[in-house]
DNA sequence: ATATTTACATACATTCACGGATGTTTGCAA
DNA sequence: TTGCAAACATCCGTGAATGTATGTAAATAT
């Protein structure tokens, strides 16, 4: 049985994927060999090899189909311009934690990129495009933060950039930790309160600028041996 | 030159531990073979195999030298009892990210538990040590956070549990975050600023009990092919 | 109807990291 | 002073994963 049609040709991609989310899961990216996906989706090495160049294109196409932590933020901001800036990032903050909560595909890709990938020259890709959406949302909620500063829904002197970290770091550890152990709660319940609690904090003790507390971005290097 | 004397060999232990920080973080654990670590320290593999069984104990090793993230927020609670508990909260947490944002070790050690370490067998013993005191860290605050209601600086209805995950997951997305690009910000400078904007959050809009939002904890597990 | 390409499976060669065995020198104890 | 074991270095065998090359049957183009 070879030589399938088109259309089962891409069914036989997706299912190495899926199963190149199960097995990196389990097993950890670098750990997990193309021979474990191949088993796992019913394939050989061959129908891997086929699709993708290696195991950083397969990795790459596997993210590729999920969004990517701060990107889900972003990502569902729809029609619902003209809103306070403050409700627009609370709306977005929430809808960020609601994918992750809800779609399966979310949390496979989020436990790996998380937990279990290494970023090493294998995960470059990805991490690029990290790296590319983490600076997206950090632009998306420092202008909607310079927005409420403008309406006067935070003081003046307020660090902008400053409260975009927070707000970033803030998603990505509960979205690192509710993945790392999604039975410690129920997160489609109480997102809502957690994103409430830190807008809450921004607005009762905003950060204030004293200096020049935001540096700009420099790529950093770790020299090896 | 061979057989040191005994201090010596302990040097060369912590020598071949400070060479797995820098090869692990630039390279990846998995990815990172002991000979890449014996040559970063200017000794070969024969060494390694004597100080350690094998990467997964030299790992271990080189985590122990520092303190694990949610680790370094208890560590540090001195004899500062009799304060108001949210006071010694805030002090925990910034203590926390003090000592991430001035040793360097831990920033190494953090770098490499965030974003170069799978959670696969090799990593069992270190995961098991980041349970453990991860559980413990939720036990410490949530009990300051208790303590914090029955003096009335919470309402009564506030969760407890609710809150002490906010407050570790922002822990771990202010350490997460900033270990991956450090030049973002001045953690040292804002440290206060940051846990102050959580902790008013907390004041202002506290987690309500609604129902059973938080179920007993139970091990997952992730099926491979 | 034939040719060609697709979509894989199978077979093979190469690399490479691991772990164990062995060698070697020296500190330390008796 | 001898003997033993510590503290490594060096060597080697082995398995495993990778990438490539080849085989092959069906789908599609002509």
């Amino acid at each position: 049985m070879v030589r399938k049609t088109r259309e089962a040709a891409a069914a036989t991609r997706e299912a190495l994927l899926d199963a190149a989310e199960r097995v990196f899961r389990a097993k950890g990216v670098a750990h997990a060999t193309l021979a474990d996906v191949a088993q796992a989706a019913g394939l050989t090495r061959g129908a891997v090899y086929w699709h993708f160049r290696d195991k950083a294109e397969m990795l790459a196409a596997m993210c590729e189909r999920a969004a990517l932590p701060m990107e889900a933020m972003i990502a569902c901001c729809g029609a619902n311009l003209k809103l306070p800036p403050l409700t627009i990032l609370r709306n977005n903050a929430v809808q960020g934690l609601m994918r992750l909560a809800r779609d399966t595909r979310t949390q496979a890709v989020f436990d790996v990129v998380f937990n279990n990938c290494e970023s090493n020259d294998e995960a470059t890709p990805l991490n690029d495009r990290r790296r590319l959406n983490d600076e997206g949302c950090r632009q998306h909620v420092a202008g909607l933060l310079r927005r409420a500063i403008d309406e006067g829904a935070l003081p003046a002197d307020t660090d902008a950039a400053m409260a975009a970290e927070i707000i970033k770091a803030f998603m990505l550890g509960v979205m690192h930790a509710w993945v790392q152990d999604p039975r410690a709660y129920d997160l489609e319940r109480n997102a809502h309160q957690m994103i409430d609690v830190l807008l809450a904090g921004l607005v009762a003790r905003p950060p204030r600028v004293v200096g020049k507390s935001i540096v700009p971005y420099q790529a950093r290097t770790v020299a090896a041996d």
